[in-house]
RNA sequence: CGGGGCGUAGCGCAGCUUGGUAGCGCGUUUGACUGGGGGUCAAAAGGUCGCAGGUUCAAAUCCUGUCGCCCCGACCA
């Protein structure tokens, strides 16, 4: 049941989606869910196996949870609602609300709270391969982001963050080890926590030009990071000073009517982006419990960067110590931002209002030309922007001073954007960053006491007292991590399966499936070869020879046994390797084909 | 959730403007030739044209509604 076809279906994009499909892996069901065709289930097989031998030898049990659960534990720790839409989630007969597991926190706490109640039955690692569901916005591109997908997850539990840590660097460890033995090509990169929540985190990508996500590597320190995570190196402050610099011209106000992006307001000013200031309004959330003493009330951050660069929350709301959320533009209006329009100008004069700057937005001369910096911007009110703004003199008040005053915190500069490419790394001097794409097949969070605190699970120390559990989280994409292996290693005629995930590693193409002699000498060697531990498949199709050609670099089993006449003749079989596009295969004698797969396989 | 597009045979598509017998390629089945990179010839099977209403003597085609799917963006592991 391997059904291959010429033509790629119509909704697929993506390589792998496209093979995947074409070489008989699998099929799609429905939007975001596939099944595996015996091909596409060996693969995923495969994977899960190295998963699960490298997880047993770092010290974790296997088990199983239900995808099924019940809604009240994700009520527990308030994820019923962060979900949102993402969830799964329906009554059943009783009216019970249930959902379908997107991840399993809540049902390996609820059971480890159940189960452990002292220090002594720590630290524990359990995990399972599950199918997990999410109702995406936007499923794509085949197995690489589907509703319905496997994954592994794993769990740590420990009485002290040291413990934590030490499980922490076992999985990292076991996370190496399995994607190398999956023959994938991966960066280890540092990422935020995201909504599972916790303390540290580290994304496992494959190196992919196609890949989703963009990761910022330092070719100098082995830095690297997802965008959203990577910190910036210092940038140099201009020689006089931030802010500093004469107006290039005089304030000129445009209409510019339906513009609603960046790049609109842009091709209509007939400005360059990276002239452009940028302005973001947040609400402040909450801030820290001084703050709120000092100043009750609501608060306002305005962010400002370059209009080629894009703020960053995480790095806002570090800076100004609060949890912040996008500002409602109604409500925003009310206090005198217009969204969409707003420029730094209108921050000026606002009382619990902290503006921040990034430094490249902060500029006033333009050093490399050696002249005033042109600025474009808001003009504070709808449709309407500016030219030839100018930090001193538009704010009314000297900048520089206002932020040196104390009493009047207004005003700062501070790294608030995402790193892009080129910008100084944090981690050696004079070295640019640089970007790549990939494709998360792996993620490892440090969660601390979030979910054991949330639901109560706490255990007795050596000291008598109860404990909030440690815990951490570890997940592997099992089948994102098949179609990234395709995505990473695929030509035009199909995918090259790296030898320790391929399907089978050896196919025998019998030229002549009717002739006893050619079906003899195949029999024969699929059992050396299967004796010799490799998995074997037989083509004996009564097909052209074009066809069963085409079907294998399709399907990329790595190495060849063609059984033909021409050779049969001098007793020989002709070898051929996948990754080898060029050479026509070597015939060898029909004695030694066995040991030259073994030989190719292990080598791979 | 915004923008764009698509639902006609297992797969890829045409037909729709201007309503009138359901078409092509691949695949499948049968036979012959052929036999080292998707071969040739001949014959055959296979479709309530996504679904529901409406207009009409007549609807794949026009109108309304609805469902599903894909791509881009926003968002996200």
């Amino acid at each position: 049941m391997i059904p291959t076809a010429k033509e790629a279906p119509a909704d697929a994009e993506a390589p792998s989606h496209k093979l995947l499909v074409r070489g008989g892996f699998i099929r799609r069901v429905t939007s975001g869910v596939y099944q595996y065709l015996p091909l596409g289930w060996r693969v995923l097989s495969k994977v899960s196996q190295i998963v699960r031998e490298e997880m047993n030898a770092a010290g974790a049990s296997e088990m199983l949870m239900p995808a099924l659960a019940p809604t009240e534990l994700l009520k527990e720790t308030g994820r019923a609602e962060d979900y949102g839409d993402l969830l799964f989630r329906f009554e059943d007969r009783h009216g019970r609300d249930c959902y379908l597991g997107p991840t399993h926190e809540e049902v390996i706490t609820d059971m480890m709270r159940q189960a452990v109640s002292s220090y002594k039955q720590l630290p524990l690692n359990l995990y399972q391969i599950q199918t997990k569901y999410r109702d995406e916005f936007r499923p794509r591109a085949g197995l690489l982001r589907g509703r319905e997908f496997l994954m592994k997850d794993a769990y740590s539990f420990d009485i002290s963050l040291d413990g934590l840590n030490a499980a922490y660097d076992k999985m990292y460890q076991a996370y190496v080890n399995v994607f190398t033995r999956c023959g994938l090509d991966f960066t280890v990169v540092e990422a935020e926590a995201g909504p599972i929540g916790g303390s540290a985190s580290h994304e496992f990508m494959v190196n992919c030009a196609t890949g989703e996500d963009t990761i910022m590597v330092c070719p100098s320190s082995g830095y690297a990071a997802n965008v959203e995570k990577c910190e910036i190196g210092e940038r140099a402050e201009p020689s006089g000073g931030f802010f500093v610099g004469e107006p290039s011209g005089e304030l000129d106000e445009m209409h510019t009517p339906d513009c609603p992006s960046i790049e609109d307001v842009c091709k209509f000013m007939k400005v360059k982006p990276k002239n452009m200031l940028k302005t973001v309004v947040f609400k402040v959330v909450k801030q820290s419990e001084e703050e709120e003493k000092g100043y009750p009330g609501d608060w306002w951050v305005v962010a400002v960067v370059r209009g080629d660069h894009d703020v960053n929350l995480g790095k806002v709301s570090a800076i100004s110590e609060s949890k912040l959320q996008l500002a409602d533009p109604a409500e925003a209006k009310a206090f005198g931002f217009e969204i969409g329009f707003v420029s730094p100008r209108a921050a000026v004069g606002k009382h619990q209002t902290l503006m921040i700057v990034d430094p490249d937005a902060a500029v006033g001369m333009d050093a490399a030309k050696g002249k005033p910096m042109f600025w474009a911007t808001g003009a504070d009110k709808k449709d309407h922007h500016v030219k030839h703004f100018n930090w001193q003199r538009d704010l009314g008040k000297d900048p520089v001073a206002a932020n040196k005053d104390s009493a009047d915190c207004f005003f700062m500069t501070g790294s608030i954007r995402n790193a892009i490419e080129g910008d100084p790394s944090p981690r050696a001097k004079g070295v640019a960053l640089e970007a790549k794409r990939g494709i998360e097949v792996g993620h490892i969070f440090k969660l601390g006491a979030k979910y054991s605190s949330a639901m109560g699970f706490r255990v007795s120390g050596e000291d008598q007292q109860l404990h909030d559990v440690i815990m951490g989280c570890y997940g592997i994409g099992v089948s994102r991590a098949v179609a990234a292996a395709v995505e990473m290693s695929c030509d035009d005629d199909g995918i090259q399966w790296p030898a320790a995930i391929a399907p089978y590693h050896v196919l025998i193409t019998v030229m002549k499936p009717g002739d006893a002699k050619s079906a003899e000498v195949a029999q024969q060697l699929a059992q050396e070869i299967s004796d010799a531990g490799l998995d074997v498949l037989i083509d004996d199709r009564d097909e052209r020879p074009g066809s069963k050609f085409k079907d294998a670099d399709l399907i990329g089993v790595p190495m060849r046994v063609t059984i033909g006449e021409k050779g049969l003749a001098e007793g020989a079989v002709e070898v051929k390797l996948r990754s080898d596009r060029q050479s026509k295969g070597s015939f060898v004698a029909i004695g030694e084909a066995t040991a030259k797969c073994v030989e190719a396989i292990e080598g791979t």
